[in-house]
DNA sequence: CCGGCAAACTTATCATACAAGTTGCGGGTG
DNA sequence: CACCCGCAACTTGTATGATAAGTTTGCCGG
């Protein structure tokens, strides 16, 4: 019985989406449950891990069929907002950058974009991270890159030599206190951590140990001209041998899909 | 008669997908299909606008039915890898930012992010922008961002004027050479429409206008550091009455999926 | 040669069925 | 009484078939 109107209706307030055009609000069913369901999930009416109602459940609730939910949820999964495992009712994702990194991977990927097209983006970014941090640091935050860097030093493997290197990084971001420096320099980070590989395969950690203990010392003090341009030395380094070899391409990795693991 | 075996098989090279953990590489058949043909379109072996094979053909030669097809066709939909509509086939989508802007812009409105943040990200990304810019724009792209800054002292609406100042930033971004200045500022620069919707009603086009012919003039001599210097002045201005009131919070928009159009 | 119309094709949605995985409850067992 | 096992209910994953609605194509008449 497809007595069904040709627009759902939600018993919750009817979110209406406004576009540039201010017309054609949505195409087909699905889209418009993606459109109020991801409205729901921003609006927090569902918190994180919680469960969201069965797709039967949903399928009734906007009188529509469950293959429209079913694909509704799978365009959300895609956008990185739930996670769904068989048996299991889909959760809502908690807030991760991974399907974002994805996504960017993905564009770059398409687009002619090179390392060091990446590297030329990183670097504003860090220094003005670097300056912000040496400004706003807190104790913890500088025990914690200490610790960081301790971790580098320790490190034996390359990968566990990469890992530290990125995490000294994303710290320093954490430290300026902005979660969008945060989040840019993670998805960046993710696409560099080739180059990082080769770089410390081909240099080894010394040079990167050195860098990050100038950084820490200005952080340490507060001094941000000092702590920016300890960076810019660092990235000034890290750079030369991407800059060897120009044609260094992105390659589309493709991991695919964020599983909420 | 599901006489399918549990994995798929296509009559194209069988691209595996290798992972962190080299393991588990699909969970389900939807990611498989998924994965093959994101490979597919990634390797070019279809071309932009050309139509892929119809979602029947394509249940045949994966061997699955037609829903999971679908699914996948969400799912590659929602990453902005391919078109749809009723009644045509599939297209491969153009290489096109705004999926990955909006994704972005996702991640941001989940995290707690205020306009304040994104300003200050906003500050060094624009000033390397206008350095970058001064050193490499040419002719056309110094022509074009006359065209722009003319276009802005000619808007009358307040909407007219938000596009043409975005549209000023943008090209800047583009006569950079480096796309992924141009997807990040992208991003930022959506979120950030509110806040220039704002400063421009209060105080009016007139000292974006000015800001804007100092930036062009540096950048049409070609001199990055007094660019860089104008744009920071040019930023400072701007950045004064988000200042005033920090409480400003992004609205997640949720600009409904991006439509091929 | 061109315009319009109809048939073929394709996507969008619905309904139903079953396989496979997850969860929780209750009973059996130590 | 506590603990563990197994089953039943629920839920997602996939298949099949049918219909509505939009698009493309090609034929036919002018």
């Amino acid at each position: 019985m497809p007595a069904t109107p040709r627009t759902i209706s939600t018993p919750r307030a009817p979110v209406k989406v406004r576009r540039g055009a201010g017309i054609a609000p949505a195409r087909d069913l699905v889209d418009q449950v993606v459109t109020h369901l991801r409205a729901r999930i921003l609006a927090g009416d569902h918190a994180v891990g919680v469960s969201l109602p069965s797709e039967g459940d949903l399928a009734d609730s906007f009188g529509v069929s469950r293959t429209v939910i079913r694909e509704a949820m799978r365009s959300l999964r895609a956008q990185g907002l739930i996670v769904m495992s068989q048996g299991s009712r889909p959760r809502v994702a908690e807030v991760d950058a991974r399907p974002t990194v994805e996504s960017l991977t993905l564009l770059l990927a398409r687009s002619r974009t090179t390392l060091l097209d990446l590297t030329e983006v990183r670097r504003p970014l860090e220094a003005e991270i670097t300056r912000l941090a040496a400004t706003r640091a807190t104790a913890e935050q500088i025990a914690a890159l200490r610790c960081a860097n301790a971790e580098l030093e320790r490190a034996t493997t390359l990968e566990q030599r990469v890992a530290a290197d990125v995490r000294f990084h994303d710290l320093l971001a954490v430290a300026t206190g902005n979660p969008v420096f945060g989040v840019l320099l993670g998805t960046l980070g993710v696409l560099l951590v080739e180059s990082r590989r080769r770089t410390i395969r081909s240099a080894g950690v010394a040079p990167a140990l050195i860098g990050h203990r100038e950084i820490l010392a200005a952080v340490g003090r507060h001094d941000p001209a000092a702590a920016e341009a300890a960076m810019r030395r660092h990235l000034d380094w890290a750079e030369r041998d991407i800059r060897a070899d120009t044609r260094a391409r992105i390659l589309a990795k493709s991991t695919a899909g964020a599983d909420g693991s």
